[in-house]
DNA sequence: TTCATAGTTCGACCGTAACCGAAGCATTCA
DNA sequence: TGAATGCTTCGGTTACGGTCGAACTATGAA
């Protein structure tokens, strides 16, 4: 008597070891590329991406395209959970296994990336910005509010201006070493500016990193908390 | 690389179509002898005996032997669980069986789970009995107020009985179908049996739809409110 | 523009495991 | 004691799917 929903199919997407690395790899809630995913399962890219779009199409991970990097991550919550449960069973023989760490430490402060900020600090600042209520999320869109327009503004950025150029305002971008969303568009490329206008931070030439001053750091505590 | 126990060895466990079957009939709490398995996993008698033999070692199932007949059962609670919880990511994905009828629609609004009340009702049950306070919940954790042994003692059942005995008196199950929380545990037990007892409910043989009449109706209604 | 990097698709190879039937135990019943 | 039933084990076949490398596409950098 088969009743009830097919759950071989799902389990057996979970149950193959390179499709289950990715999974466990993704269980903290952070976004990795389709490379990156690869060497978490210990299989070559060509293996890992038809790994992913099987993954993709049984709706357990979710692809975000940025760039000619694509970040994959759990499709929800749910996802989580039947994977947490499914490791409870799988806890009773044992078989666990080890971690590794990140690296280059003051590129994963303070970045340029495509000429806004990212990095710890432009994550922070993200964050910042949606919990006072300048910036709404929603399906990955982001959208300055009319809380967002006063606050830019008296951060000296001119609003007006920006909207009437064609690039959008507000974009969110995936944050390659924190795996969070930092502020990208027009707006992310105006608050890195007047940044660097007012003395926060100074640009190492020729190279990505940020060196942040001691008013910068001051400055960003101030307004954007931390 | 990765951390946490191997989810692939039980999903894989789980992800044969045969033994998702074998699984999933073993989802109402009876034992079934492997002949019985084998039909309803639809392969022959040498298949299924490898099947279920792969599930004991797993730990999934346990097996009862009790003359020429051997009776497989569900491991436990946290096995059931699992399989609920992947029938709720199976359901979304629109994976349903190709049997969909008169008894689907039942199976929504009453069934078994490893022996316990789901469906619309075990919902509203779990939900009745938290907001009367004879449940507390913190952190997916669930456990019997004062006032939830004095409500139980009142149905009918001895919970004293039930402390006695090892296994884990309350815990919350995720449903399927209503994608929340209701009562599993030794005490979820004693409520579905105790309901059968006193007649509200009738379960079909052989399946895991549970009837409920007409008193019983009236007198769920009247406990658990709606 | 050209070059480099990220990812996908294709083809071929190969191993695992699901499957069945037949023979082999084990238990119960006559 | 045999005969019947329930299940397991064995051997052989088959097919599905995971794997890689190479060719191809797309995006960004110089």
């Amino acid at each position: 008597m088969k009743e009830g929903p097919d759950i071989s199919q799902v389990a057996a997407l979970i149950g193959d070891p390179a499709r289950a690395n990715i999974l466990t790899a993704l269980m903290d809630g952070r976004a990795l590329t389709a490379s990156e995913l690869a060497g978490e399962a210990g299989v070559g890219l060509s293996t890992a991406s038809g790994h992913l779009s099987k993954l993709t199409d049984g709706q357990l991970i979710r692809p975000r395209k940025q760039g000619r990097h694509k970040y994959f991550q759990l499709a929800d919550d749910d996802v989580a959970g039947v994977l947490e449960a499914l490791m409870g069973l799988a806890a009773r023989r044992g078989a666990t296994r080890v971690r590794t760490g990140p690296r280059d430490a003051q590129m994963q402060q303070a970045r340029v990336c495509y000429n806004h900020l990212a990095g710890r600090m432009g994550v922070q600042m993200y964050r910042a910005l949606l919990a006072r209520g300048a910036l709404a999320e929603q399906d990955d869109e982001v959208s300055l509010t009319d809380t967002g327009v006063v606050f830019a503004t008296g951060f000296g950025i001119d609003i007006a201006a920006l909207r009437d150029a064609r690039a959008p305002l507000c974009r969110s971008c995936l944050d390659w070493s924190e795996r969070r969303n930092h502020l990208a568009g027009s707006l992310g490329r105006a608050m890195l500016a007047r940044m660097e206008e007012t003395g926060w931070i100074r640009r190492v030439p020729g190279h990505r990193v940020i060196r942040v001053t001691a008013r910068g750091e001051r400055g960003f505590n101030e307004v954007f908390g931390g």
